[in-house]
DNA sequence: CACCCATGTTAACGGTGATAACATTAAGTT
DNA sequence: AACTTAATGTTATCACCGTTAACATGGGTG
């Protein structure tokens, strides 16, 4: 009946907390929010979003599957200038993960939090592996046209280039690799690891 | 006077304190703790806690400073049996980093988490900087002797190590190495990496 | 229209980190 | 030995947090 404002029922809450909840995060930097706060920026009341998770880290956990879509339209936009399976592509996604790491500070450290029940848990190694699959892919046609004798190691030499690439970026995001090394350059450090273990002369 | 127990002043409430944390850290597996479970520990009340350590954080801090010195004990002892500068002698340190971090996870995961003011980030950027030489030394010891003509790139060389241990270490501390390969080993891809960055053949 | 269920509300609980005000004791001064 | 003081403990209390209970509202379906 009253048309001015704020219906009883708000219509949308689950998604809008989610938005509300990922604002917050970015907007003060760190992924340590209050159910409160991300109701009051709703307008809606603390306990009205138990109606749509569980507690507090289920809240979360739809956050990071929002995160896990922002880092991945990085890597998709890196991709489209590229061609495919070359050493700029590989290049490209790693340097779309730093980036992210950077600019998405809190999320990236968001999504490392391994809080969660298992339900949770397994969502995100399924999201985390559809990244993953992304490089892995890339990393096999390299091979495939580069090196065809190592081809059959692409699933190794890529889990082993991501971990290398997370390294670096969790490093980076910790402020430490300037601690280890003044002049550290995180981009140049992944080019120098993915030639590396591409096994690809400099 | 009473001899008999507990006397008012503790006497050596902060160490006691320190301990305690982590030893409740050890014991839950998790750093999620309370001032109140230390104190309880320590039979001491909430508050006590407070004229020894600003606020949580610097408790956990020092937590934080014994998961250094336990994180040097399993370098140390790793270096026991190798001579210094060979490949052995890295391949020993990075393997110390990656039991340290599944053996003691809790530990593992506390270093990591960057809150704090920064004071007692830089006593911890210190602390991991010491831990830091002590891979770079046996870098640049190596390179001195196995590829001279390299041996100006040992920091960087030293840094790119140290983050891809450290990714590896992160991955499979999150339980992600084995989301991407059903058969990753850490050590191995450790010492895959090593290799392609140290540019030994294999 | 009547009912019901999804979805909102306010009230309340136990636990948290932290502070204030007070108590006790060890140590130092005279 | 007695007094003072500073360090270090205590209890009482605060605001806030995540969460649940009990109640209110109202849109959708018979």
């Amino acid at each position: 009946m009253n048309q001015s404002m704020t219906p009883y029922h708000h219509g949308d809450l689950r998604n809008c907390a989610i938005i509300a909840a990922a604002e917050l995060i970015e907007s003060i930097g760190s992924y340590d929010i209050t159910i409160a706060q991300v109701a009051k920026r709703v307008g809606v009341s603390s306990p009205a979003l138990y109606r749509h998770f569980k507690d507090k880290d289920a809240l979360l956990t739809a956050v990071r599957e929002l995160a896990h879509l922002g880092i991945m339209a990085y890597t998709t936009d890196a991709q489209d200038s590229v061609a495919p399976g070359t050493l700029a592509h590989i290049d490209a996604l790693g340097s779309a993960y730093l980036r992210f790491a950077m600019d998405k500070e809190a999320f990236f450290g968001l999504m490392w939090e391994n809080h969660g029940d298992a339900d949770e848990r397994r969502a995100e190694a399924r999201a985390k592996r559809t990244g993953f699959q992304v490089l892995h892919e890339a990393i096999e046609l390299y091979l495939r046209e580069q090196r065809p004798e190592s081809v059959e190691t692409s699933l190794q030499t890529a889990t082993l280039l991501w971990s290398a690439a997370h390294g670096i970026a969790t490093l980076q995001h910790n402020r430490l690799l300037d601690t280890f090394d003044q002049e550290a350059d995180a981009e140049a450090m992944l080019r120098t690891a993915t030639r590396a273990i591409l096994k690809v002369d400099v």
